[in-house]
DNA sequence: CAGTATCCAGATCGATACTG
DNA sequence: CAGTATCGATCTGGATACTG
């Protein structure tokens, strides 16, 4: 008898996407990891008001002004976050979340808790690797 | 009067790590958007029984040898996979998922499950997106 | 079998300079 | 102000060949 796990269901939820819904899904979730993406999001999302770029280059200490304008895009192109040119001299370009943006947020909010609440064990697998490797490479 | 929200917590327990354990919990975030973990994780899990590099290479379609060792080794050094070695000819090395390695696919699945459910709104908004932008560039 | 070593193409990112 | 353009250092990943 064949064990029912929530893999099946995830396996199925994935079967379901067409080849391209599957891309897709794949690149939202590997934007997560792109350097800025979570930065930029949160805190857009901590303001809970429209910011202006310099805003938010200030804020997400240490980006570029090329990778933000790049992350900025991204997320605008997949609407998670919004962005409205005023035709006013100095420019002016204001950005804000989504409601899908948070909705975003919310849900990878418990996996970083969590990995973050983890980050103990994975400090200590680490120990525990690099001294193996240490000794094996002692041992040559 | 501040309206309190679960980012606040979530901040909190951000700064309530060191600079090392924020990196730390960064990259392991970060891991999870390298083309190949998610995938080798999840065939171990499935598998349900330690696999041989061989089986594995198999079973993540399109993953080069190279590639495949270093995601073990990077799965193996934070502890979410385990290497065995056996000392036959010809050799044979056996990987599984660990206890962690579980946790975290059972943490991933809800984050991905919503994307997965999500990507018609993705997809929607991309085109709401470029077709915005064609629009543009055929006004010059 | 399970790697390692080497080479190479493409992407990424920061710094810098320039523009509407 | 809010970008774009360009350059160079760095990183990634695949293909290939070799090894204990």
């Amino acid at each position: 008898m064949k064990k029912i796990t929530k893999w099946d269901e995830a396996a199925a939820l994935c079967d379901s996407l067409s080849e391209d819904q599957d891309t897709l899904t794949r690149e939202i979730v590997t934007r997560l990891a792109d350097k800025w993406t979570l930065w930029v999001m949160s805190v857009l999302a901590e303001a809970g008001e429209p910011l202006r770029f310099s805003r938010v280059l200030e804020q997400v200490e240490g980006v570029s002004q090329k990778s933000l304008t790049k992350t900025l895009r991204q997320l605008e192109r997949d609407g998670l976050v919004t962005r409205k040119m005023f035709a006013e001299v100095p420019p002016r370009v204001e950005y804000a979340i989504t409601p899908i943006g948070v909705e975003m947020l919310e849900h990878v909010e418990p996996l970083w808790s969590w990995v973050a609440k983890s980050v103990g064990r994975f400090q200590q697998a680490r120990i525990v690797f690099d001294t193996a490797k240490d000794s094996r490479e002692d041992s040559l």
